[in-house]
RNA sequence: GCACCUAUAGUGAAAUGGAUAUCAUUACUGACUUCGGAUCAGUCGUUGGGGGUUCGAAUCCCUCUGGGUGCACCA
């Protein structure tokens, strides 16, 4: 429709031999309800033709008229803006074909065929998965999603920091605590963890034995060492695994560092004197010459750093991505903390240099940090707030609500309805932004909620089966004169896609779903659906299986399950 | 010190440079003898200060103030 709207105004211009300029065609601010679709285009055009804005909209206007299908009127507005009204028809056929498209309503095809790896969580082994990684997780998992429904090759992946000084830590908090192969499991390595890390800023003779065990651990020269290491990073991983069945999410691969980091190592090796430097017996990226900062990739211990990790990582996932589509990857996301995009564009620069075929390729989408209200979050000390035991609370307060006033009472239903407003709460605020999080408040199930959203399809659900009892069958045929508003709502949907995509920003899947959450639940509460005396009830019933296909699509974008009841 | 990000009702947020800044929450008042009250309707309350660009600024530029983050051998 915009489309349509923006190639008719484009032929009129020509036709009134005005300049060809730079407009906009899109939907209203909702306040301005007359209006389903405005063009500011005689706002653009009144400075260039010398006229009065409105006088310019007016003559638009008049070439206008009646050239478009699917208007029913255009008028001038406010300083000039041209407002359009869709005809009836358009949105009762969109609500049609809504209902038709099924789970492959709001896709597009912008990324078709294109892969896309996103990457995301990068939890490190031996250390814990706190609440801190639900914030990228959730980021990541939705992005990844708006790429699907955008018609990509979507691959989604994680990257390890199974090697380093953390593991060294863990280990010798292994070693201290008497751990042994058998008795390793998710709770001890976050114990252990905290006392390594603690030993190692309490005397210096214990940072040295810790420096020789990351250098043991490798080089895998100390047997024992390497089975407390196997055990643990396998714990680890299997623990994620749980966590991410959890939260949602499902990883094809994950890359470590103990990989990336030889295969970084020789890339960067190659590249000495035309991309990178020797200084001070270590290898650096001189950044200034590029607007950036310098940056350590090989120590002088001769062990690449975290820089050279991420350019191995890149090729990774260039071998990875060849392996698996058969082709090289179009694009590539790591979703990380705001705090390291300095630091990404370093190595970024590096990687070009290196492969200038990557270039425009490689994007950091930041997430903000996770901050608590009240204390402070340190993993070093062992006072964190672990991933699941904070879905576990929340699943807890559901389940009693359920117990109070629910038609069902069931575990996993509870922990969806967790897991959603956790996710909520993350979602709705732009990413990059940091969240403060209280735990008492911030975790809603009322008004703006994750649990709002899957309680309004719940409720469309059961009314769709109290109609379908009382002989009322959903229908487009016949529709009442004035559509309603939460109608409109839905037809906007894909556009919401695509603009969520485009700005890498879920946030609007949000704010759009409340929306139509809060509009269908003042139409559910405005009109009567299963009613077979109505005779517009087998089209509310449309509108309103309309809308629960929307709230499922949107929902799943978001990585929340949408439960038919709760 | 340099660089980047950020500031919107009491609180948490939204607003591709567009029309009367939108939601939620809090407080208060109400709702069909109930198609699920995790709902709906209503009242109260906002763009940090100062300049500028623009037909039009929460949004862009400058500046001040407050907050955050990053600036070779950690990840």
């Amino acid at each position: 429709m915009q489309a349509a709207l923006r190639q008719e105004i484009i032929d009129v211009l020509k036709q009134l031999d005005l300049p060809e300029i730079e407009f906009v065609v899109d939907y209203p601010t909702d306040k301005n309800a007359g209006a389903d679709f405005f063009s500011n285009v005689a706002l653009v055009l009144s400075k260039q033709v010398g006229k009065n804005p409105r006088e310019v909209a007016e003559q638009i206007c008049a070439a206008l008229e009646g050239k478009i299908d699917q208007v029913e009127s255009i008028e001038v507005a406010g300083p000039g803006f041209l407002n359009f009204v869709a005809h009836r028809d358009f949105f009762t056929t969109s609500m049609a074909q809504v209902l038709a498209s099924g789970d492959q309503w709001g896709k597009n095809d912008s990324w078709q065929d294109k892969v896309v790896i996103v990457e995301y969580t990068d939890p490190n082994p031996f250390k814990e998965l706190h609440i801190g990684h639900i914030v990228p997780n959730a980021l990541g998992e939705s992005l990844a999603r708006l790429f699907m429904m955008s018609g990509a090759d979507t691959r989604r992946v994680t990257f390890q920091g199974d090697v380093g000084m953390h593991v060294a830590k863990a280990i010798y908090g292994l070693q201290q605590l008497g751990a042994t192969v058998e008795t390793i499991d998710a709770a001890l390595l976050g114990q252990a963890y905290a006392a390594g890390s603690q030993a190692f800023d309490s005397s210096e003779e214990i940072q040295v034995e810790i420096k020789a065990l990351n250098k043991s651990i490798y080089h895998k020269s100390d047997e024992a060492v390497n089975q407390l290491y196997d055990k643990g990073k396998q714990v680890s991983l299997e623990y994620f695994e749980q966590a991410y069945e959890v939260l949602g999410s499902e990883f094809e691969h994950n890359f470590f560092e103990s990989v990336t980091g030889p295969v970084g190592k020789k890339l960067v090796e190659a590249h000495i004197g035309d991309v990178f430097t020797e200084s001070k017996g270590a290898v650096i990226f001189e950044g200034e010459e590029h607007g950036l900062h310098t940056r350590v990739f090989i120590n002088n211990e001769g062990l690449p750093t975290y820089e050279t990790k991420d350019v191995g990582l890149i090729q990774c996932k260039e071998d990875w991505s060849k392996e698996v589509t058969g082709k090289s990857f179009d694009h590539t996301i790591t979703v990380t903390g705001t705090e390291q995009q300095e630091y990404f564009k370093v190595t970024t620069k590096a990687s070009t240099l290196i492969q200038p075929e990557l270039a425009g390729k490689v994007e950091l989408v930041p997430n903000g940090m996770l901050r608590l209200s009240e204390g402070k979050m340190s993993s070093r000390t062992g006072d964190v707030i672990r991933a699941l035991s904070l879905v576990e609370d929340v699943k807890q307060a559901a389940l009693e609500r359920m117990r109070e006033n629910s038609v069902i009472d069931d575990e996993k239903v509870a922990e969806q309805v967790a897991v959603a407003a956790i996710k909520y709460t993350i979602l709705k605020i732009a990413a990059g932004k940091d969240i403060v999080f209280d735990l008492k408040k911030s975790i809603s199930f009322e008004g703006d909620s994750g649990p709002y959203l899957q309680y309004t399809y719940a409720r469309i659900k059961s009314v769709l089966e109290k109609a379908a009892q009382a002989g009322v069958v959903p229908d487009t045929t016949n529709a009442p004169v004035a559509s309603y508003t939460v109608e409109k709502l839905v037809e906007r949907f894909p556009s919401v896609i695509e603009m969520a995509l485009t700005e890498r920003a879920p946030h609007h899947v949000v704010t759009y779903l409340t929306e139509l959450a809060s509009e269908f639940n003042s139409f559910y509460a405005a009109e009567k659906i299963a009613d077979v005396s109505d005779k517009f009830a087998p089209y509310k019933a449309a509108v309103a299986g309309a809308v629960a296909v929307t709230l499922k699509q949107g929902l799943w974008v978001l990585g929340i399950k949408a439960p038919e009841r709760m």
